[in-house]
DNA sequence: GATCGTTGTTTTAAGCATAAAATAACTGGA
DNA sequence: TCCAGTTATTTTATGCTTAAAACAACGATC
């Protein structure tokens, strides 16, 4: 299918049915870390929820400035945050309103809008982040020191080999369309 | 650490700041955590998305049915994706309308609403697990398969870990209701 | 200094997701 | 039988998210 050619750069559909050796092994990683990711997810989400009235997106983006310790753009906060562009608009638009972040222009290029955490925006966050260490700290107790490095290990060489194998594949792309 | 002091029932908020020695291990591992979810997911997402104009939602839908080999339950759904209720309700609507799922009221009970994969839906189904397996295995190229399966196992460390102190809090709460 | 491609943001339309309230059907006693 | 409590699902209101198109400002080149 897709028929590659010789020296085709490598497509992201070759690699054929050779696994079966590992029985999906890569599949049972997948969905198990989806399961851990998503159960922490609904425990934060659930303690931002009650606690503060407040959602996780919000908390996000206020940990970005936060930890940035400036103004961001848009597109910045959208892409520390792996959302679309779009998506920050209304987040932000919100915080906004609500007193939590200000937009400015700045003199330069027009087409930017910067974010700022506002005195209230940052004294808010940080009574959220200290709960939040709580939860996500309570609902890893059950692991051990090791574990827990070993885990932060191996996610880190799973993170590499995923943006290697996007880059890989944006590469093919590129070539596709040089045709 | 842990400390639980002799039989006080370890509430989740008891942690304190005692933390620093780990420098916030824990929520190091789970940022990373979602990072990776999250591009894991954007890759699976974005394939569904440009090979089948479908998304990951519904595709999991269709994911539970087959892998039940039987009818579910709305309700069944709703747990096994971790998802409310009233998500369920409006993916189904959406696939029923498009012919890949059927629903029937069983003679027994008539609440429930029972889901079952249509030919048609597990026909299609099939065709996007296939990619989808090339796509994750793609992604995680990069990793040995002793790297996979420590991975595999540690994430399922974590996960019994998060449910145990998931149900730790219910059982706080409980006591909280009972007082 | 007009035009063309690029970059940064917003808008649009559709779908996903939640919490909470509402409906509806079942169950087990008085 | 009636009714209280429970369970299964849907509805409602709001917010999040995406992809794609639209808009607007920049920058380089001619």
């Amino acid at each position: 299918m897709e028929d590659a050619g010789p020296e085709a750069a490598p497509r992201f559909d070759d690699f054929e049915t050779d696994l079966g050796a590992d029985d999906g092994l890569e599949l049972r990683v997948w969905l198990r870390l989806l399961t851990c990711s998503t159960l922490i997810e609904h425990g934060v989400r659930h303690g931002l929820h009650r606690n503060f009235e407040t959602t996780l997106p919000r908390f996000d983006v206020l940990a970005q400035l936060q930890r940035a310790g400036k103004s961001l753009s848009m597109g910045d906060l959208s892409r520390r945050l792996m959302v679309t562009n779009g998506n920050i608009t209304g987040l932000v638009d919100r915080l906004a309103r609500d007193g939590l972040v200000e937009r400015q222009r700045p003199d330069g290029d027009r087409r930017v809008q910067m974010v700022t955490l506002t005195a209230a925006g940052a004294a808010w966050f940080e009574r959220m982040a200290a709960d939040n260490r709580h939860w996500v700290t309570g609902m890893m107790a059950g692991l051990g020191r090791e574990e827990k490095e070993a885990l932060f290990a191996l996610l880190g060489r799973l993170k590499s080999a995923v943006l290697d194998a996007g880059q890989t594949m944006e590469d093919a792309d590129e070539e596709d369309q040089r045709r």
